[in-house]
RNA sequence: GCGGAUGUGGCGUAAUUGGUAGCCGCGUUAGACUUAGGAUCUAAUUCCUCCCGGAGUGGGGGUUCGAGUCCCCCCAUCCGCACCA
């Protein structure tokens, strides 16, 4: 019997389970090191070969950390909520949770056959109510903080409301705070309050019934299903992300992250800084509320009406000609002329009534309004015709924008459609001014000379960017500011299958439910579907209101408006259990405290999260927040939760076809005969009855019926099967099941070809073809510890040189892999070094052990049998890895290839510590110096220690 | 449109970070042992070639004794954002 895979990965699967060779401690004289995977949504359709790509190789950082001496943490959970288990109880009425629990079954029995070496024990899952509860406790400290501008951080309610009290601050209304009523202040207060309800717009999907995140909507599709999403005004939870915004810049420079996921971020928050300014009014003042004469809820330093607007590109003021303001803004109703109404309505009910979808197709389009309305500029005091546009967006800025044709394109595009008047106010070179009418695009570019532009004409653009600002802050008519493109997160889902809000309505003021008593427990309903009235599902439950007094859920019935009160019937969204399950990792059963403080003091944050980049905008900006609000009161140590990360390439489908004949439909012609690929219908075929591109041919007469008369025209007797990379899919049937593999050829083998396929990080495409490769170096492997008869049989000879050298070289390479976590590279090196002592018949001990403790990261299996065949009784988990020794890869000499001229020409054997002078003696005796220099003396000598010999002649 | 990446044999990839391009594996070819092989072993495998050599890392230029690697300009593919003022 050769290498037995089947028998050996279950025997030490069982052995880890029953020694417990996984579970970690909180207290160790050791260094820690956290190792975290994302955490995966339990889908029905189980693991393909994609997911375990970023488990394996985070697994082998784990193992290979642990065996440098490390107490490594490295736990797994799943991701339990979410809208497919809904979706399937509304179709089926099963309940999510039963098909839940019926997934994350089938899920941790794939998990285990590849051999991870995860700490279950310290499974968190976000359906658990032991673990929501501290989902809903996170929610009821957002709600109870507000963030201080000031300090920079969340601090407790109450403190806002004494600096109310005192006077210190003032209310928006400007009313002292002991006039307001308790509804007022709750107002007041909810204007502040980090988790508050507001009316907002947001993306709801009728299909879903819910509302939906923005990382949640692609191009006016939801994520999840691709059903329409429309913009709607609704009263919803959000979570005042944007407090943060700068934060959440900042930590990006602290963290080692790629590039493109950092760029993706800041994208995501899209910080600009700028300048607010106001432009006062020329209308009529009758048609002004003339006391204030104030729309924005700004302080207007001018006696006129005014209204703000924010640019990025102050210097170019003097090239205003018009302004645009969104449909949505409140000063059109105020400042329309009677003759223009009639239009302005008509556009803003239509722009108004487009659905998100559409608008985004017709970017391009232009459309818009005149109002009849002016503003002046205040620099120019010019009179500007104020529009009316979809193209500005309510929720960016003031909603409100200064045009400059001239210097951006979607002015430009704007002008030009209604025929405004365009003007240069930058040039590219101080007196390349032309005729604007003569463009056929805007000159956007921050770089250049202003020109026409009064006081800064002759200015570099960046030098008048900031004297027009100092110039309007000097005239009290704006300032700097910085704006965000970074929105709130809507917080609410008219869903079931989610955490229930620890909140109740008492008199329409929502009411957190005591700490103490959660968490606020998902109440059973009859039908997952939204309520005849609208309500989300939870208003199906009918115990589900709030006794104040006994501090009870009751039943529905008993609500007096005195001490029982209707609770909130939405729930959180997905990213609320996703956002801070990796602290509960460190302390998973506490039941006081979400995690102690003794827990997070230890292991202070994730050393190392692998995972898709696809969360760049959601989850990694939302579990970001989490954490620096958890920071701020004090929960978290670190501001920044994941220090180091890593994003697994997606694993896409290599798709096979077959060719039917268009002239003979049961005729299949194999893939280099096809003439013209006209003549052929190409036709998935399942890729499990494809080996190496060959059809499996039986297998594919029994596949499906209509295939069981087929004929096949045949290259040398095979079917040659085309093939294609697609995303993998069951439609496509090139959905590679981990299971099968493991069956054929073993975990270990599996582990080490997924790692063998190419970079961690890069994208590419599912292929078994090489797999085989990866399974002979097992099987040669194994045959390094065993004779002729398959008996382990090692010696304990002292190892040779050259063995000595092949190990280290294999030491030192591999270190090197795993700490730049390139373990493809690895995989290669195990390959030549296993190469290289089966040439050799080194069976060695000496040499064998260290290696098997390099391979048990990526073969823990094999490793572990092989270790105890050595002799061992405890874990190779618990091995040391091998030193590393510089001085058996030192030779006595070395081979320099000698070029001339660059071109490589001869090789010759040096002193290994030759000095320049040495080798260039060498070399210049050499008979093929003359025929390369042709007799003359070289120009020059290039010697590189180790490395090279260049003779320039 | 903006931003980020990538481009090397028939295929997946590697290259001591500026120093012999193509390691390792797949596939292919030939051979050995075999009743047999989807087992194992050996050898060959970038391309052209008159077997002397020559060309070659998407294309073009540059820096350098020397460039896959650094700089500039194109081209192609992938990803992210997208009326963000």
């Amino acid at each position: 019997m050769d290498y037995n895979y089947s028998e050996i990965e279950p025997k030490w699967q069982q052995f880890w389970r029953d020694q417990k060779t996984y579970c970690v401690d909180n207290n160790s004289p050791k260094p820690h090191y956290y190792v975290l995977d994302m955490f995966p949504y339990p889908s029905g359709a189980g693991l393909h070969v994609g997911h375990p790509l970023g488990y394996i190789a985070s697994d082998i950082y784990a193992r290979y950390k642990r065996l440098r001496g490390f107490n490594v943490l490295h736990p797994m959970g799943y991701d339990a909520y979410g809208l497919p288990a809904e979706q399937y109880a509304i179709q089926t009425g099963q309940h999510p949770a039963v098909t839940t629990e019926e997934n994350i079954k089938r899920y941790r029995e794939q998990l285990d056959k590849i051999g991870f070496c995860f700490d279950w024990s310290r499974e968190v899952r976000t359906c658990d109510p032991k673990y929501y509860k501290w989902t809903q406790w996170t929610f009821l400290q957002l709600f109870n903080h507000y963030y201080d501008e000031q300090q920079q951080k969340a601090l407790p309610i109450e403190q806002l409301v004494k600096q109310f009290e005192s006077g210190e601050r003032i209310a928006e209304n400007g009313k002292p705070w002991n006039e307001l009523t308790e509804k007022e202040r709750a107002e007041v207060l909810m204007g502040y309050r980090l988790a508050y309800l507001a009316d907002i717009p947001v993306n709801w999907c009728a299909e879903l019934g819910t509302v939906l995140a923005n990382d949640e909507v692609v191009n006016g599709l939801s994520v999840r299903g691709g059903y329409p999403v429309e913009r709607k005004l609704m009263r919803q939870w959000s979570l005042r992300i944007t407090a943060y915004a700068q934060r959440l810049v900042d930590g990006l420079d602290k963290v080692e992250w790629t590039d493109s996921l950092k760029e993706i971020q800041r994208n995501w928050i899209g910080r600009s800084e700028g300048a607010a300014v106001w432009f006062p009014l020329d209308v009529p003042t009758t048609t002004v509320d003339a006391p204030t004469g104030l729309f924005m809820g700004q302080v207007s330093p001018t006696p006129t009406p005014s209204f703000e607007i924010f640019t990025t590109r102050p210097d170019t003021i003097f090239g205003v000609t018009f302004m645009v303001l969104c449909p949505e803004h409140e000063l059109i109703g105020q400042i329309t002329t009677p003759e223009q109404k009639a239009e302005v309505e008509a556009y803003v009910t239509w722009a108004k009534n487009r659905s998100e979808r559409e608008r985004q197709a017709e970017v391009k389009k232009v459309s818009g309004v005149f109002t009849g309305a002016f503003a002046i500029n205040p620099l120019t005091e010019e009179r500007i015709p104020i529009w009316v546009s979809d193209y500005v967006l309510a929720g960016y800025g003031t909603g409100a924008i200064m045009a400059v044709p001239a210097h951006d394109s979607r002015d430009f595009a704007f002008a030009r459609h209604f025929n405004l008047p365009i003007r240069q106010v930058v040039a590219p070179e101080k007196d390349a001014v032309s005729d604007p009418s003569t463009w056929s695009e805007s000159i956007d570019a921050k770089t250049g000379y202003s020109v026409n532009s009064g006081f800064v004409t002759g200015m570099k653009v960046k030098d008048a960017m900031k004297a027009v600002i100092d110039k309007i802050e000097e005239m009290g008519i704006g300032h700097r500011t910085v704006n965000y493109r970074l929105r709130d997160a809507i917080f609410s889902r008219q869903r079931y299958w989610g955490e229930p809000f620890p909140i109740y309505y008492k008199d329409g003021i929502p009411c957190p439910i005591p700490e103490e008593c959660l968490p606020l427990l998902l109440p059973e309903i009859k039908e997952y579907k939204p309520t005849a009235t609208g309500e989300p599902p939870l208003g199906h439950a009918e115990i589900w209101a709030w006794n104040e007094n006994n501090r009870k859920v009751v039943s529905k019935s008993l609500i007096d408006n005195k001490t029982v009160f209707p609770l909130e019937l939405s729930t959180m969204p997905g990213f609320a259990g996703s956002s801070g399950y990796y602290l509960r990792y460190m302390d998973p059963h506490n039941d006081e405290a979400y995690f102690s403080k003794e827990a997070v003091g230890y292991w202070q944050n994730v050393d190392l999260y692998v995972g898709g980049a696809e969360h760049g905008t959601g989850h990694l900006i939302y579990a970001r927040f989490w954490n620096k609000f958890l920071y701020d009161i004090g929960m978290s140590v670190k501001d920044e939760p994941f220090q180091k990360l890593v994003n697994q390439g997606m694993i896409q489908g290599r798709s096979n076809f077959v060719y039917r004949s268009k002239a003979d439909n049961k005729l299949f012609i194999s893939k280099n005969l096809i003439k013209n690929m006209d003549d052929v219908t190409p036709i998935h075929v399942d890729i499990n009855i494809v080996d190496n591109d060959i059809l499996d041919i039986e297998r594919f007469r029994q596949w499906r019926p209509e295939f069981a008369d087929a004929s096949f025209q045949l290259e040398e007797g095979k079917y040659v099967c085309g093939w294609e990379i697609e995303k993998m899919s069951k439609s496509m049937y090139n959905v590679q099941n981990p299971d099968d593999l493991v069956a054929r050829y073993g975990a270990d083998t599996l582990r080490m070809y997924e790692m063998f396929l190419g970079p961690v990080e890069q994208a590419k495409p599912w292929d078994t073809n090489g797999i085989e490769g990866v399974f002979r170096f097992f099987k040669k492997f194994w045959r390094l510890f065993h004779d002729a008869n398959n008996t382990f049989c090692i010696s304990d000879e002292q190892p040779t040189k050259a063995e000595l050298k092949t190990l280290h070289q294999t030491i030192k390479k591999v270190t090197d892999d795993i700490e730049r976590f390139s373990f493809n590279t690895s995989v290669s090196t195990f390959m030549i070094c296993a190469n290289e002592l089966a040439s050799a018949k080194c069976n060695k001990r000496a040499v064998l052990e260290p290696l098997t403790v390099l391979v048990a990261p990526f073969a823990p299996h094999i490793a572990e049998e092989l270790w105890h065949l050595m002799g061992h009784n405890t874990s190779v988990c618990d091995a040391e890895w091998p030193a590393f020794d510089e001085k058996h890869l030192v030779e006595d000499s070395f081979t320099y290839p000698v070029s001339f001229n660059g071109k490589m020409r001869f090789t010759v054997d040096l002193p290994a510590n030759c000095t320049q002078d040495e080798a260039i003696a060498a070399i210049k005796a050499m008979p093929e110096t003359d025929k390369w220099t042709g007799g003359k003396e070289p120009k020059k000598i290039i010697f590189v220690p180790k490395r090279i010999i260049n003779i320039v002649c």
